[in-house]
DNA sequence: GTCTATAGCTAGATAGAC
DNA sequence: GTCTATCTAGCTATAGAC
């Protein structure tokens, strides 16, 4: 995951993640026949995976206090992106060559996104068309934010983010 | 450029490169003698140019009201991304190769649209501090939308946060 | 200044021993 | 199931004719 994300697919070659995962390129071959698609096919469901347990699960948790809810569906957030360091998968995966191939699962992944995040804004008493545009700002200020803090290699915008985030939840 | 901001410094191959151009690879070698490095530099400085061009001078032109400058350089930002179906240049170029060889480029030209709306948020009456901020809210809701429309096949996210924009100086 | 032709290399992917 | 060795195709880059 850690290859793909910070090289993309096309930069991600094998001999890396042969390296990365500690097997040789033969056995990477073995476990996925598919080749190169069936890894980052892997990744994204790995990913997925994640979003459901560390995102959805807890903003839809409805026997804990929203408040609660976001506090820790966004310390998962600042665990995953490394606090601003690092860089989202679906970012990494949707250049052309990755959206042609994967364009289903990133969306579908997103949209997942989008869906927690709106549950969290009915939780908290907003209609549903208001709870989708909030849904849907948390997301841009997430991934925009993560655009600045790496490319000025400064954390602080993405800190700020996620402060904006939990203040309008809050309200 | 095309062929670097959909596919990235990695991904773009020189037969791409040289049919997007009509010339052929020893042509682009001859006019490039540095190869890719050398391409994906001149297509750095291009861009630089044109956010000096199209953006910095826009917004700073003390000799239009800042109303019609946010509305002038809306328009050439809309126009550069496709109004939310292309791809930022900055974000094809912000993987770990592309950020190693270009950085500075990169932080160079962010740097140059910050100071931007920098400008003019204090030409609205914001101080220093808050017109800092509302450049790099600007543009973080500019690369998160793109992000979000691109993902998800839909221009209204870029729409919505260029409107976002547009509220945010009026006020 | 543009081209054809090709060098040299690394990519993704396989074969087959163990 | 993992390995070494290898294939072929594509890559970046160069040589040299015109």
């Amino acid at each position: 995951m850690s290859v793909f994300r910070s090289k993309g697919y096309d930069g991600a070659s094998l001999n890396e993640l042969a390296e990365a995962t500690g097997l040789k390129k033969a056995s990477l071959y073995h476990r996925f026949p598919g080749g190169k698609k069936e890894m980052t096919d892997a990744v994204l469901d790995f990913m997925e995976a994640w979003i459901n347990e560390k995102v959805y699960m807890v903003l839809s948790n409805s026997e804990v206090p929203p408040q609660r809810r976001l506090k820790d569906a966004i310390h998962n957030i600042g665990q995953v992106y490394g606090h601003g360091t690092k860089v989202c998968l679906y970012r990494s995966l949707s250049m052309d060559t990755g959206m042609s191939l994967f364009g289903n699962k990133i969306e579908k992944g997103i949209g997942q996104w989008l869906e927690s995040f709106s549950i969290l804004g009915e939780a908290v008493g907003k209609d549903v068309e208001t709870a989708l545009k909030m849904a849907k700002q948390s997301f841009i200020e997430v991934q925009g934010s993560l655009v600045l803090s790496k490319a000025m290699g400064n954390t602080e915008p993405f800190a700020q983010a996620i402060q904006n985030i939990e203040t309008r939840y809050s309200s």
